[in-house]
DNA sequence: TTGTAGGCGTTATCAT
DNA sequence: ATGATAACGCCTACAA
């Protein structure tokens, strides 16, 4: 009648042996003869047995779980991002934890206690941005970490694993120029709070400045993710009276908003503006005519980091960084120069 | 010199009290003597104390631990759902423990047990489709649980929180058969394998059926979720040559992949074709021009479940099961009826 | 190959 | 208001 759970005890005492044996029957049943190994595991499965976890990670000082602090949960490039970790860990036993700073620009020093209260065995951090408070939490602790859509050397000697934003913005503007454009706009998230959305535009800037290129502050827009905001974007830039004949959108939701806005102003792509975006989505938009668009390894990020934990966690120093590469997937080579957009 | 992490006794030791009071001063403060209080509280600080997850929650029974079994995660739609589960729990000092089916089709039992394993204090779970024994498990060790992105009642009598995908297939619907339109087509989800899809599909149907209104199986295409896909979707029913005045698409990526492929094709949205689509995602396509859509409360869905399970937490008995509103967004009341498009 | 027993760091109960 | 102490359920030496 009592619905508690059964214990390794319980379990123990239904197969006749001591709960050591029934421990190891779990945890490295090669250790076992033959015949008492199913003798156990059949108890084990007679009474639903499941391990408790608390007491498994108090005696053994594991938890076989891992956290991530990630904010802004709910653009889709950190969920798929999640995703890759989350199917490496389990494949090792691993389980994730998830915590999120309160806002997204806001320290990530509660979450990671929150995470080390709860006994994580190595944490992963977005971003490159952090409380140096932080690092020593997890120093003193000896809890390894590593940075994601983040880069090593990027003012920083954290191990960390992502792509350059800083290169994916000058291939567009090298793309862009290549194409004979020297007018541009430009739609992000806040350069100010989001470090990736920064990377994109400096390395867009630099390449531009490099030919003289123009991008105005009053072609500037930023904005937060989503095809609304694209939409808007664009007829801000409409109001604006801004001249421009190639638009960079800070990501693909961005992008696909703006497209719509353009077309309902009567302009088209790539025949008037030239469109490129970042792609940070799973849903990627490459079939969208005429825009162009830079593709992330977003998934393997996650894989990676999730695999270089578990290594240092076996004990290994496996490649502390990884820069994955990005890929620029044209779309509107066939036109150049354009006319430009007119005011409306 | 030794990195471990300091203990409650050495608190204690330090703030010369014994280890309840630490314990207390952490968890029911108003308990404590104000001078003991801020003296422990002193100590804590100064040793850089964090409490012991593990050891927690095998004396208390409690692990302050949601876990929640997503299949799919990456698609959006569940990462916006998450985090309003998140942002709930995390309010009342809950973490969110994620776990995942091999296969989104599987079964989400090993996915629970790892969870059960972890201790978690209640379980989410996505959907209404899960192993019997699963609810059995959970029942015997009395761990609360609530279905989400399902509907109580559905065959089931499990606490649930969600919308109703049928209805908002028929919402769908009544709307285009009231503008005239007789002559569907649909691109899902695969209906065998997704729940929600074959909802929408059937509540369309429904509808349809109703005033006589044709959806011929050449005229439905099944795919994943995706740009492309939704894109690749029209260029198929253009090369088996379906005519139809009406687009239902089963959810808004589809919907813009299929908008971008329709312009391809030289055919004009609300002109030619009436276009619908579901909104699984947080970034809200309705600006996009002439897109009509189906507006899901996804991120409420996650807020609910968090709610009701930390009431359930607290002892209270909370209402079991919530049906949250959808709404349909009309961007193409104008023009009724369509002139239908073309074959090629 | 298997059993035994000493922690692991809290919380909760019971005194005081 | 505070202290002492017995669980909590398992892991892991170590012994047999």
């Amino acid at each position: 009648m009592t619905p508690r759970a059964p214990s390794l005890q319980e379990v123990a005492a239904l197969a006749g042996v001591s709960t050591g044996t029934v421990s190891r029957a779990l945890s490295r049943p090669e250790l076992l003869a033959e015949g008492t190994r199913t003798r156990v595991l059949a108890a084990v499965d007679r009474l639903g047995y499941v391990r408790h976890g608390a007491a498994r990670a108090l005696a053994s000082r594991r938890t076989r779980t891992i956290g991530a602090v990630i904010p802004r949960l709910g653009a889709s490039m950190f969920a798929t991002t999640i995703r890759g970790l989350q199917r490496v860990l389990e494949a090792d036993g691993y389980t994730l934890l998830l915590a999120h700073p309160a806002d997204p620009s806001a320290s990530s020093l509660p979450a990671v206690t929150t995470l080390l209260e709860r006994g994580v065995d190595a944490v992963v951090l977005l971003g490159r941005t952090h409380d140096p408070a932080l690092f020593e939490r997890l120093r003193v602790r000896e809890v390894p970490y590593v940075l994601i859509w983040a880069l090593a050397g990027e003012a920083s000697a954290h191990p960390a694993i992502g792509f350059d934003n800083r290169r994916a913005g000058r291939l567009v503007g090298d793309h862009l120029v290549a194409l004979g454009h020297r007018r541009f706009a430009m739609i992000s998230a806040p350069t100010q709070e989001n470090e990736r959305a920064r990377d994109r535009f400096l390395g867009l800037v630099e390449s531009l400045t490099s030919v003289g290129a123009h991008l105005p502050a009053a072609a500037r827009l930023e904005t937060q993710y989503g095809y609304r905001e694209g939409a808007e974007a664009v007829d801000a830039l409409v109001a604006r009276d801004v001249r421009f004949t190639a638009l960079v959108c800070g990501n693909d939701y961005l992008a696909v908003g703006a497209l719509a806005a353009l077309a309902r102003h009567g302009w088209r792509v790539p025949h008037d503006v030239s469109v490129v975006g970042f792609n940070d989505s799973e849903f990627a938009p490459y079939t969208i005519p005429a825009l162009t668009t830079v593709r992330f390894p977003i998934e393997a990020i996650g894989e990676r980091a999730a695999s270089y934990l578990v290594e240092r966690l076996r004990g290994n120093a496996p490649i502390a960084s990884v820069e994955l590469p990005v890929e620029l997937i044209v779309r509107d080579s066939t036109a150049t120069p354009r006319r430009g957009p007119l005011p409306r």
